[in-house]
DNA sequence: TAGATTGTTAATCGATTAACAATC
DNA sequence: TAGATTGTTAATCGATTAACAATC
């Protein structure tokens, strides 16, 4: 058992990595992920938090939750520190997926090619469309035939499926939702515009194009504000 | 002029209303926006608040910074109040919006109704692959002709874009990104899997499946090594 | 040993929360 | 006036940062 830095809390043991460092894991193991491809065999944290856009000193704690994985005076190796970042988020098992609606979003979901060489593995694509069903989309490669929804729980027990995108319409989410979470899925990413409910211990994270581009426009906003301000105070 | 809770530094004004506020006011946005087609003229903070998955506590302080617009003992009038965020988000104009990359992705966003509905107005679907160029694209019931890059400076000057969505491949989405700056793109949202390279003064928002999903794995495994711990333990 | 770079500390900053005075 | 609910305060919590001791 290695000694690893872990948060208590009077309830319990917790997970011992703090959300904003998990949250960043995915784009340090990115970086990485191109480097080894360059054939580059070490890396200093400065090097690192540059093409990952951080401050190495945030890097270095980041790193510092999963373990002392780096060298003094050397830096990290890459495969090494890959590795163990791919271990730490669950990237060195294969985790099946389903996607349910499949329009262009559903289909571009699909088609990612990010997915599968990150062990995420679709084992099945669903919609309510019973003109589609039966259609064959290219997923990674292969051939995948869109099911009816009514073959979800099917599917679902016999991969072991446990986390579920959903790209329906906002009016269908919350009942795929319902569906999914009843048949065992606990992680869902949710592209449909509506919060959904979930019984405690499912987690969500909802991706919204609306929410991004109105983020995007506050600060558009501001800086035409700041500018006039400055023309102003000339 | 109003007084408002403005944070200060010794390097001058700044906006005054927190990041972590602003990534939450087009959730509540969104809220409004159902009660108000509902015909619900009254919101409490604990109502608002439950609608868009945060505290009322939250949800006040959040507000608090827009301004004071509720009335105590009574609630907020939800049309008022939807003004007002709207207001402070930017969304009282309308942002003329460029797309480049228009594969399956680019189709899916193009086409995406909280676009127009949100006073984001598509002005321009641009791609790379000549075979695509000239297609017609629906987006919010108009045909839009899909153009060249080459012609993307000449739209983005006239119509005064200052937002563009980039959905290309990895590949070429950092070239994009330089044209778009080059011609007076101020603001990005990035669908391709690389860390942009922007000019001081350019927000860049990424967007990445394959991030979003490795976060949820990551919360999946721990799941399950909760769940071993705890049947140990028994 | 001298130079380089990690891992950790401690200070600072920003976000969250609960409680409640203000006020409809 | 009594009940309800906001807007604000102050305490707490978690994240960031700079600096540096440890160590290759």
């Amino acid at each position: 058992m290695s000694v690893s830095p872990v948060a208590k809390t009077p309830q319990g043991v917790r997970s011992g990595i703090p959300d904003a460092t998990v949250n960043r894991l995915p784009t340090y193991h990115r970086s990485l992920v191109s480097m080894a491809s360059r054939g580059i065999l070490l890396v200093s944290s400065e090097e690192l938090a540059d093409a990952s856009g951080v401050s190495s000193a945030k890097l270095r704690k980041d790193l510092s939750f999963l373990g002392s994985y780096g060298t003094r005076g050397v830096g990290y190796d890459v495969e090494f520190l890959l590795y163990q970042i791919a271990r730490a988020l669950g990237l060195t098992q294969q985790w099946p997926v389903v996607i349910v609606g499949i329009g262009n979003l559903g289909h571009a979901l699909a088609g990612y090619p990010g997915f599968a060489s990150r062990g995420f593995k679709v084992v099945g694509l669903f919609d309510s469309d019973d003109n589609r069903v039966g259609e064959q989309v290219s997923v990674a490669g292969l051939n995948v035939v869109i099911s009816s929804i009514a073959d979800l729980p099917q599917i679902v027990r016999s991969s072991g499926v446990s986390i579920g995108v959903i790209a329906t319409p906002e009016k269908s989410a919350q009942e795929v939702c319902d569906v999914l979470v009843r048949h065992g899925v606990t992680s869902i990413l949710n592209f449909a515009p509506v919060l959904l409910e979930v019984p405690a211990g499912v987690d969500v994270r909802r991706v919204d194009l609306a929410t991004e581009l109105q983020i995007l426009a506050f600060h558009e906003q501001r800086k035409s504000q700041l500018a006039m301000a400055e023309s102003n105070a000339g």
